[in-house]
RNA sequence: GCCCUCGUAGCUCAAUGGAUAGAGCACCGGACUUCUAAUCCGACGGCUGCAGGUUCGAAUCCUGCCGAGGGCGCCA
């Protein structure tokens, strides 16, 4: 928002750098000055000082970076949008004049159709998450993979790259089977009820148990792969309709979480294509093809000429023959390149596979694939329970989404009915599935990828502190003036007047909207975006308590309700790239 | 055995190598005749697991150790 004026002071600095024969740095590297109730940007002079001691042994570096910031601060011509120039202990602090810092980032706001939105950046990445398995159970372990990708793949496009969805479910594989011959021994001719995902789980559990009570049926279950793999048509006619059934409980499921796809990609779908790429792994000499008493496997470390292991040995089809997950996953990449002209690709997945995509990306750069450079996983850690239990719907040690959807909509519901009770139920229904929606997703946005999230129904249901319902309620605020105001005044509005501490703050945090935006893409990491975004909710809650703006003099309420109104668009895009609603009172 | 994460306030978590390590929860004390108290203000709370190293500067980078979790040939 000011890089024209950033540049001219740098420009200027490096002048000044010239006419004392001081070293050139590369590059300033501007931040903002640590808040204190009054905007700036800083940079220091510590790498300049340290090129000097180079040459210079007896040269004290902090000494002389506080020197070289004097120095700085004295030989700067005036300005017009820094107020104050101050050297402190080795940094240069450049204070923005607050009525025209105050001015330039509300009307920035005001004025920009998407505040906050990168410039486009032409490259095109795809962002594969949700990979869930038909014929089994969707619990609260699949969220966090959804909900992370759903909000990366928002916040990419939002920064300026073009992103391509895709989902990736696992459609085929022993569970499948394990699920088809469970139907076709005890459930012939069921049809799912309502709840097709719950009841689809439960048959895959039973399954399980079926199985593990009489291990000796094992051997049906390879047969019945078998008959599977030689596409015998009653089999396939089965798997296609028993598959259906999950593939639309997902997209409800999908829908209630406001998350889409631009691509489904099956399991199945790559199969052929698959084997085929073993084939030529084989020929090539890069695969060893031990069947049938062995696998056809990869020896990476062997090929790589690696003594310490470290790649292993990828297994990419069984010694039946029948295909592996890697199998697959080798002619998926392959596929999303073919499709795509994609500049990325990217894998959402939990961290335990990461030794897995390592294992298949190098295959595919030993095979000559030039794209494989440009495979990457964003990998993420569990949602497990209290006492570090993992979610698994074998051990039944599993929380449905669909019953935490219902209880989180339904306690937030019982908030609206007593903070609102004049609302009409639709109302009170919608407000319901924003607060209770948003409680869920935050939480697994709130939070550094590489660490586990402990699910909890207390945690996952509290609405207050740092939480998705916060935000939502300094949104309603906001609206709420607003809308009593009765309009926005026309033009662009200069304070006039002295600005509340909170009015300082709340502007600080607005202006570091746009760099927050592009941090957050850059990162992967919606956590900086909800971060910020609390840190704005926090800022319009106390400006909101301390500053009054309809009853103030009219040139402060014009001000002020123009901020409230810049306060607004942040608010509400931010959630909306967190793929949280906002509505509009609660 | 090899590899990958993580270790920060009582608890849950933050902190592009940069200035006095910050929030929430919990606990304690205050604020509703006010634009919605799902809020605000204050107090309490820290040898950033330990020991070295690199650097002008380390919670952050490197090495070792301790502790927790995960991954390592036909599950996905």
């Amino acid at each position: 928002m000011f890089q024209e004026e950033q540049k001219q002071v740098e420009q200027q600095i490096y002048n000044i750098f010239k006419e004392n024969s001081l070293p050139l740095p590369e590059d300033l590297a501007w931040t903002p000055v640590p808040f204190s109730g009054e905007w700036g940007i800083s940079t220091s002079f510590f790498k300049v000082a340290a090129l000097e001691a180079k040459s210079e042994k007896s040269l004290n570096v902090p000494q002389r970076a506080e020197e070289i910031a004097q120095l700085v601060a004295e030989n700067l011509p005036p300005q017009e949008y820094f107020s104050r120039i101050e050297a402190a202990g080795g940094y240069l602090n450049l204070y923005f004049d607050s009525r025209l810092f105050s001015a330039r980032v509300v009307n920035t706001v005001l004025s920009t159709e998407f505040f906050g939105k990168g410039d486009p950046k032409g490259k095109t990445l795809m962002v594969e998450f949700s990979q869930p398995n038909t014929h089994k159970a969707f619990h609260v372990g699949h969220l966090r993979s959804a909900i992370l990708g759903d909000a990366v793949c928002r916040i990419l496009e939002f920064a300026g790259h073009d992103v391509i969805r895709a989902n990736y479910y696992g459609d085929i594989g022993l569970h499948v089977i394990k699920w088809l011959w469970n139907y076709q021994k005890f459930h012939s001719g069921e049809t799912p009820p309502a709840d097709a995902t719950r009841w689809m789980g439960d048959l895959y559990a039973e399954a399980i148990r079926r199985l593990e009570e009489n291990p000796g049926l094992e051997s049906e279950i390879r047969e019945l792969y078998g008959r599977w793999d030689r596409q015998e048509p009653e089999i396939v006619d089965l798997w296609k309709q028993t598959r259906q059934w999950s593939v639309d409980g997902f997209r409800d499921l999908y829908d209630v979480l406001d998350i889409h796809f631009d691509r489904f990609y099956a399991n199945s779908e790559v199969e052929i294509q698959g084997k085929e790429m073993v084939d030529e792994l084989i020929k090539k000499g890069i695969a060893e093809d031990l069947r049938p008493d062995d696998a056809v496997i990869v020896r990476l470390d062997d090929l790589l000429g690696l003594k310490k292991e470290k790649y292993r040995v990828l297994v990419i089809l069984r010694s039946d023959g029948t295909a592996l997950y890697s199998t697959e996953e080798l002619a998926l990449a392959k596929l999303k390149f073919e499709e795509y002209s994609l500049d990325k690709s990217i894998y959402v997945v939990d961290v335990r596979q990461s030794l897995h995509f390592q294992q298949v990306w190098k295959t595919l750069e030993i095979a000559g694939f030039s794209w494989a450079e440009n495979l990457e996983h964003l990998s993420y850690e569990l949602v497990n329970l209290p006492g570090n239990v993992v979610m698994a719907s074998r051990e039944g040690t599993v929380v449905l989404l669909e019953d935490l959807i219902r209880e989180a909509k339904s306690r937030a519901f019982e908030v609206v009915e007593e903070k609102n009770p004049d609302l009409n139920q639709k109302e009170k229904k919608d407000i319901a599935r924003a607060v209770g929606l948003g409680a869920i997703k935050f939480p697994m946005l709130d939070r550094e990828n590489t660490r586990i999230v402990t699910f909890d129904w207390e945690t996952a249901l509290d609405f207050n502190g740092q939480a998705a319902p916060y935000i939502q309620y300094a949104h309603v605020r906001a609206n709420s003036i607003l809308k009593k105001a009765d309009g926005l005044p026309a033009a662009a509005i200069d304070p006039v007047y002295e600005l509340d501490p909170t009015e300082v703050s709340l502007i600080e945090n607005i202006s570091q909207f746009p760099a927050v935006i592009q941090n957050a893409a850059r990162e992967y990491k919606p956590l900086h975006l909800t971060h910020a975004l609390y840190e704005v909710a926090r800022s319009f809650n106390a400006f909101y308590r301390q500053a009054p703006v309809l009853t103030a003099d009219p040139e402060v309420r014009d001000f002020r309700l123009q901020l409230v109104e810049a306060s607004r668009i942040v608010l509400s895009t931010g959630l909306n790239l967190l793929g949280i609603e906002a509505p509009k009172v609660m």
